[in-house]
DNA sequence: ACCTGAACACCGTTCAAGT
DNA sequence: ACCTGAACACCGTTCAAGT
């Protein structure tokens, strides 16, 4: 089970700034951003926790290592004729790529550097707006919204995320149990519908970005 | 500057949860969520680190106080016949609250207990929703679209906080002068327009709530 | 060049002991 | 009832010393 238990024939020999990180991402999508620990992680890789840094500044640098990874992780199309199309995909596989690793929106966000996967993917997403007949502010604007809500609808998803076996509403009617019955009455009556009819948050995520990309293209047109 | 500097005529008995929970959020504020630590916190009310245990159960009880206390800040207008109106008000308000509290969003996200204000806001958003004629699947689907959009917009804006004097359009020249020049085309191209005529946020936020009110407003006049 | 092992300052939390 | 002071296990980071 121990890392050091690899046959002669594994190319054992030395660690990698990129084997680093991945063995990183491999932790924390396992065990979450807490269990994420310089030693922990050490001790992953067969090695003691100072030997690190020497392949990663420190840990702001893993997070940032990490994070870049993850973001080359998102198919932006290129050479596709019809904006909305592209960026409801792009949408799509960042939805995707951030369920893979629910840690990764919120990382991203407490952190400001960008890497050069970050920044080659905003540029291919600015390019896809601008040929598509968007102003540079316009542009800037509809990149802003629309990744404003795929990391919210992320970021409430991976809050909620549930325990196996758990259904969403299960913890809908503790929640409501433990209350004073007429003191949330809407709240209530949604919990109740919840019951009914399960919900399926991946159709309402495509609900929300069809939304929003008819709202981006009716400001294009009238531009 | 000591917390023990008091008068014997000030109220300065003993601690409150509530006198914790307030001396927390205004440290946090002032100094960032990393400066937020039991000692550091122990230290601003002229007590021991272990004394807060006394008051609130640990750091995630500590947490969940906070964020309820600035859940309790937004208002969502009752008695307004507009339901678009009411739910642009709160977002706006929530925006500023976000803005007044630029940590608290990231921690709401990150802890799974809602405290009673965040029910009742919950509540009273929902219940503005099915008055308006939504259906209960429907007015759930709004609320979680809106507050992606509204959190994520947070979320983006404060990892963006900028130190006191420096404009956006320096950063993204910063950002590029420190790149091969071709490497980012589309990316170039937005930066210098930021750098002609300078952003403003509010006006973008304002933008993508309309387009996604409006998106909503038709989505119940089909149903 | 790469890694160890021990140290440093710090963290959340607990708990006997004081008042 | 409320707080102190010291302890515990843990964290990120540094650095001489080994190979």
């Amino acid at each position: 089970m121990t890392a050091r238990a690899t046959r002669s024939g594994e190319p054992r020999d030395t660690l990698t700034r990129e084997r680093v990180l991945r063995a990183a991402i491999e932790l924390t999508d396992e065990r979450g951003i807490d269990a994420l620990t310089m030693r922990e992680l050490a001790r992953k890789l067969g090695v003691e926790g100072g030997s690190l840094y020497y392949h990663v500044a420190g840990k702001g640098d893993l997070l940032d290592g990490m994070t870049d990874l993850v973001a080359a992780e998102i198919e932006v199309p290129s050479g596709c004729s019809d904006w909305k199309e592209a960026m409801r995909r792009r949408a799509i596989s960042a939805r995707d790529v951030f369920s893979r690793h629910p840690w990764a929106s919120a990382v991203m966000d407490s952190r400001e550097h960008s890497g050069p996967a970050q920044l080659a993917y905003a540029d291919r997403v600015l390019g896809t707006l601008l040929a598509a007949g968007f102003s540079p502010r316009a542009a800037a604007n509809a990149f802003l919204i629309l990744d404003s809500y795929i990391h919210g609808f992320q970021r409430q998803q991976s809050s909620l995320a549930l325990p196996e076996g758990v259904e969403t509403f299960d913890v809908a009617e503790e929640l409501l149990a433990e209350l004073t019955p007429d003191a949330y009455p809407s709240l209530l009556t949604i919990a109740a519908d919840f019951a009914v009819n399960p919900h399926d948050e991946m159709s309402v995520f495509d609900f929300g970005l069809d939304l929003i990309l008819d709202g981006l293209q009716r400001s294009l047109e009238s531009q």
